[in-house]
DNA sequence: TCTGGGGTCCTAGGACCC
DNA sequence: TCTGGGGTCCTAGGACCC
């Protein structure tokens, strides 16, 4: 028997996918990004190349690495192909980014072979299907599957098999772990806690006073190799959103509003087109030091109207910005959550003193132009768009004509 | 350290309800 | 009106991941 979770990463998956598209690149150094690294090809990484860094000091590292802009709809594509490589294997596939995914294969372990076996066919077949290089780590639980598949890069496999988890991990440093990043990894520095063996030893009435009991308990869990959470196929995104750097910054509000919108659009039609809606939206302000500052808003229903995002959107910038004493923005986010998958939408319209126009709008007529046809209505009756969530069908020709009209 | 843009998860306080 | 405890939701902030 061999443990029956798999974590699949593609290697230097933007990288590598530009590599495939332009046989010119194979072999050679290569950076995806503009002004910062997002990828790079393991031939670039051998000169100390890492994202996300500058491409000015990338190119200081490594002067002869080419230098390309990607593009993400093809890495979409790709990603997708890959993925339904994946799900021949097993129907238990969590995705977790754009280049890699878990895989639990205890259901059908007995039909395709051993695991370490079934591992090997993923990375065969989507080397010679898709062309891209996979690597994959097999283990009895999440993190040391991921903590696997990153030791086998770049393109290998390793098992870590039954019995032998403990000597694996116990000698890798504490970065290793999934979810200690700069800061925790500095905390745990500071109290002599250098690997996940020394972090397995020490008792909870020392870590927790420094971590949070919660982050505490869950370090100490994972460092014995204790990780319950299990693979959890079907996920869907829980937010949705966009964001815009500012260069030396904004301080009109009205050039800001403009940005908003602009990110509205970008959500709207990315919730639109996943037939999805969502109730809170939050706006994230950066300003130089840096420092950010959130501030959010929970609606009585959902929506995915680019104009109430951005109406709203803006609001809670002017409200982001009362605490800012007149320091330029630096960078917007707009994110949507708490979303709802949407069946049909209902439209209330104020149009004057009580008077309650309602319309309803099917499916169909939504995805088309539902926001041109708001725009179309409210233009028309020059009132602002109340209400526009997710209800049950309600027919109105009055409403059809209006559309149509637009 | 920041440079980008897309996300997830956790914590803690307050409001509100039973 | 205050006593208590528990649960949920909302908001703001922070850490982390790719």
């Amino acid at each position: 028997m061999e443990p029956t979770i798999l974590h699949a990463d593609l290697d230097a998956f933007y990288a590598s996918v530009e590599q495939l598209l332009n046989p010119a690149l194979a072999g050679k150094p290569v950076l995806v990004g503009g002004g910062v690294v997002v990828a790079a090809s393991y031939e670039a990484r051998a000169f100390g190349v890492k994202a996300p860094m500058s491409t000015r000091d990338a190119l200081r590292l490594c002067p002869r690495a080419v230098v390309v802009e990607g593009t993400f709809g093809r890495y979409l594509e790709l990603s997708a192909q890959v993925m339904a490589i994946f799900e021949d294997s097993t129907p238990l596939v969590e995705q977790i980014s754009i280049d890699e995914a878990f895989l639990d294969v205890s259901g059908t372990a007995h039909l395709l072979g051993t695991p370490s076996s079934i591992a090997r066919e993923l990375r065969r077949r989507v080397r010679s299907e898709v062309g891209l290089p996979l690597s994959v780590g097999v283990a009895s639980t999440k993190f040391l599957a991921k903590i696997a598949s990153a030791r086998a890069k770049p393109d290998g496999l390793v098992l870590v098999d039954f019995g032998t988890e403990l000597a694996f991990l116990h000698p890798l440093p504490v970065e290793a772990l999934w979810g200690v990043g700069r800061v925790t990894a500095s905390r745990l520095h500071r109290l002599g806690i250098g690997t996940i063996g020394e972090l397995s030893e020490i008792d909870s009435s020392t870590l927790a006073p420094v971590l949070g009991p919660g982050t505490s308990g869950a370090l100490r869990a994972l460092s014995r190799n204790q990780d319950p959470r299990p693979v959890r196929g079907g996920r869907r995104a829980g937010s949705v959103g966009s964001q815009q750097a500012l260069g030396s910054g904004l301080r009109d509000l009205d050039e800001m509003s403009v940005v908003v919108l602009g990110l509205a659009d970008r959500i709207g039609r990315r919730l639109r087109a996943k037939d999805r809606s969502g109730s809170t939206l939050s706006v994230r302000v950066r300003f130089p030091g840096p420092r950010l500052v959130s501030r959010s808003h929970t609606l009585s229903s959902a929506t995915s109207s680019t104009a109430a995002l951005a109406n709203l959107g803006t609001e809670l910038v002017r409200r982001a910005l009362e605490t800012a004493e007149g320091d330029p923005v630096t960078l917007i986010g707009l994110s949507v959550s708490n979303l709802t998958t949407d069946q049909f939408l209902q439209l209330e319209l104020d149009i004057d003193g009580g008077d309650v126009l309602r319309a309803g709008s099917a499916e169909a007529l939504r995805r088309g132009s539902i926001d041109e046809s708001v725009d179309a209505v409210r233009e028309r009756f020059g009132r602002e768009l109340v209400r526009f969530g997710r209800s049950t069908r309600v027919s109105s020709d009055e409403f059809r004509r209006l559309a149509e009209r637009s």
